[in-house]
RNA sequence: GCCUGCGUAGCUCAGUAGGUAGAGCACUUCCUUGGUAAGGAAGAGGUCACCGGUUCAAUCCCGGUCGUAGGCUCCA
């Protein structure tokens, strides 16, 4: 038989039969550990057991690698595949992939899961990991492969491979009595996979088509050790502790209320705080970038929407017409429109490029009733918007400055992880979802990847998340404790400065029309307050928190003096309020670090006498007992600084 | 919009195998004046989401509506 030359990364090189499978080779070479779950082979993912016939390089990878727990997620989702069919024999399978530290599997049952479904397939899943099953495959021809499926009744695989490229090879896995159509690659047997736990089932529908027949998904999650399956578990539990729903009734931020309308959240006193500080954030830093604030109705003429495009390609997403006197008018979904208007109400130089417009304008957009989430995703909303008109050459060094302007947004609310995603248009949806002019998007999509480049910024692109206008940047930010928030966006707008008829005269006096950058760095109201709850836990720094000092009078005799403190903070701009219940203490100070109020000054016989403050910081051992003026000055200092610890 | 849960006091939740409801916290009043995470007592608070049906009787069973939760984005 002959011999082929293996090289192991992190071991050594070896001559071994040909036909010799991966895990024999792991099993015989001591430096490979025993936990491998998968290889590569030649830098492609291959099953443990599949033979080698040619010299290669190959690398074991334990399932905590990033490919390793793929297959461990992806054959999980075959495991339970197994137990679901094992359960409910009638079952169709369809797909089941992993994703981000989960997988979920798509069936067709006829009554969906309950709870208790959920926990006996978790429980027959242990049973199969018990039995160790071998997981192989084989390739099949189209023809054998279709046959096999139909025999099976497994009419989704049969449309499956009906629908791959006619090159594609067609792999068949088997575990016992469990046979499944999938490119693979997957671990060498079930008793690899031990630590899971199933999470959620719901429904989806197939290929995500609403028209297509309905059905339950279940998610689940799978880890190498039980430790490892812990933690993550622990993170999605203290992921709920944080939901911006919950925190959002505790802290009294907002509430949505039935005889409203889901979707239009009310602000209360507390959280329109949050928003007066953000606005005047925002304010700041555009007052220093050269942007002029505007204000904008929130009712306009449907022409108006014909114009812009918005009625051809965002109609969906807005709210019916209203006839007034015989007109169709629409409440807006975007500012931009008005916008233009201004920039187009009096002729332009090219001296007054850039013009920036900035309007923490009100939107309103028709969400499909399913799709409302909190704070996330509403009806009504209040953009952190600006519209910047510049000229070709000013493109880039504005569009390079809204993103500088959003790493120092990160900063100040201490965003560390964060990435730019570039949508760009799929050219399938020209004339439908985009606006049709081939040329132009591509010289824009260019434009900006430049911009991104020359800046040195890293980005990734994404296809078909372009806006129906012009390529966007939209960017994702990982919350203090990693979950996922998609909040600003900085688009191109290339269409529709034409279709308004936005000009400026250049320096030769001939007519030109400029660029439009679209931008929101804060995203909306919101979505970004929804993400800084989470964020902080509801635990605001100074600068942002809705309740900041609370003066807690020991007993009721020093109710005045603590008046007087309270109004002396109020007078610097500080939000303090006294506690004069009649409690005592320590109750007074448990429902103020409830209440997650940054600081307590506690005030007694010793405070009066001296005419100071004790001070008690949450977060904070030690206390201080200072004079009025040096507290002030200190927080006043934090509060203006806008300090991200609290 | 679609699928499946869920909807009881301001909040968190019990409860009723069909006979119109209960706790804790919060609230009001009184007592207490207490130095670092809950002092005590009393009181008030509900069309059991809404509309309809079955029934002698519905918060409970049935149907509809509204709201809400998990999904419907990652595609063998």
């Amino acid at each position: 038989m002959k011999n082929i030359s293996i090289n192991i990364i992190g071991a050594s090189t070896g001559s071994y039969p040909a036909g010799i499978t991966p895990l024999e080779i792991s099993e015989s070479v001591k430096e490979i550990p025993k936990n491998v779950v998968i290889c590569k082979v030649d830098d492609v993912l291959t099953d443990l057991n599949e033979p080698l016939d040619k010299d290669a390089t190959i690398q074991f990878l334990d399932a905590k690698s990033k490919d390793g727990h793929s297959v461990l997620l992806h054959s999980t989702a075959h495991l339970m595949a197994q137990a679901v069919k094992r359960l409910f024999p009638k079952t169709k399978v369809t797909i089941g992939p992993y994703l981000d530290n989960k997988f979920y599997y798509d069936f067709d049952v006829e009554t969906p899961f309950s709870e208790e479904d959920l926990s006996s397939i978790e429980k027959e899943m242990h049973k199969i990991s018990k039995e160790n099953l071998e997981i192989i495959h084989e390739v099949k021809s189209r023809k054998d492969a279709i046959s096999l499926f139909k025999k099976m009744k497994e009419s989704y695989k049969v449309e499956i491979i009906n629908d791959l490229e006619k090159s594609e090879v067609l792999k068949v896995y088997s575990q016992g009595e469990f046979t499944d159509l999938c490119r693979g690659p997957h671990v060498p047997s079930t008793g690899t996979i031990k630590h899971f736990k199933l999470l959620s089932s719901s429904a989806a529908y197939w290929r995500g088509d609403e028209n297509n027949q309905t059905l339950q998904r279940v998610y689940g999650t799978s880890f190498p050790s039980e430790k490892d399956l812990k933690k993550y578990l622990t993170m999605l539990e203290e992921q709920k502790k944080r939901d911006h729903r919950k925190i959002g009734k505790e802290l009294d931020l907002y509430f949505h209320d039935e005889e409203v309308g889901p979707g239009l959240p009310l602000w209360t006193p507390n959280g329109a705080v949050i928003i007066d500080e953000l606005e005047a954030l925002a304010k700041e830093k555009e007052d220093a970038s050269g942007y002029k604030r505007v204000r904008t109705p929130h009712l306009t003429k449907g022409a108006l929407y014909e114009k812009s495009g918005h009625l051809e390609h965002y109609t969906t997403s807005m709210y019916p017409a209203m006839d007034v006197d015989g007109l169709d008018y629409y409440i807006k979904p975007m500012n931009c429109p008005h916008h233009h208007k201004i920039y187009a109400n009096r002729p332009k130089s090219y001296r007054d490029l850039p013009y920036r417009l900035s309007e923490y304008g009100t939107c309103y957009r028709y969400e499909k009733s399913g799709e409302l989430f909190g704070l996330m995703r509403v009806r009504s909303m209040q953009m952190n918007d600006a519209h910047i008109y510049c000229t070709e050459d000013q493109f880039k060094e504005e569009f390079i400055g809204v993103c500088k302007l959003y790493m120092e947004y990160f900063k100040i609310f201490g965003i560390e992880k964060y990435e730019m995603r570039l949508g760009l248009h799929d050219p399938k949806g020209l004339g439908k979802k985009y606006i049709n002019n081939p040329k132009l998007w591509k010289k824009t999509e260019e434009d900006v990847r430049n911009a991104l480049k020359d800046a040195g910024l890293k980005f990734v692109e994404s296809v078909g998340d372009a806006a129906f206008y012009g390529p966007k940047i939209d960017v994702q930010v990982w919350s203090a404790i990693g979950k996922e928030f998609s909040l600003a966006t900085n688009q191109v707008d290339f269409a529709v400065p034409e279709r308004f008829n936005l000009t400026y005269t250049d320096g030769d006096g001939s007519s030109k029309t400029p660029l439009c950058i679209h931008r929101a760095p804060l995203g909306t109201h919101e979505r970004f307050i929804g993400f800084l709850i989470e964020h902080f836990g509801g635990d605001f720094p100074l600068w942002l928190a809705p309740k900041q000092v609370s003066i807690l009078p020991v007993s009721d005799k020093y109710n005045a003096y603590a008046d007087q403190v309270c109004s002396e903070l109020k007078k610097q701009g500080v939000r303090a309020e006294v506690d004069n219940r009649s409690e005592k203490i320590g109750a007074k100070i448990r429902d103020a670090e409830l209440q997650k109020i940054n600081i307590m000054l506690i005030v007694g016989e010793k405070e009066v006498d001296g005419k100071v403050v004790t001070v008690r910081r949450r977060f904070v051992k030690e206390q201080e007992t200072l004079s009025l003026d040096k507290f002030s000055n200190g927080i006043r200092k934090e509060i203006n600084e806008r300090s991200v610890t609290n």
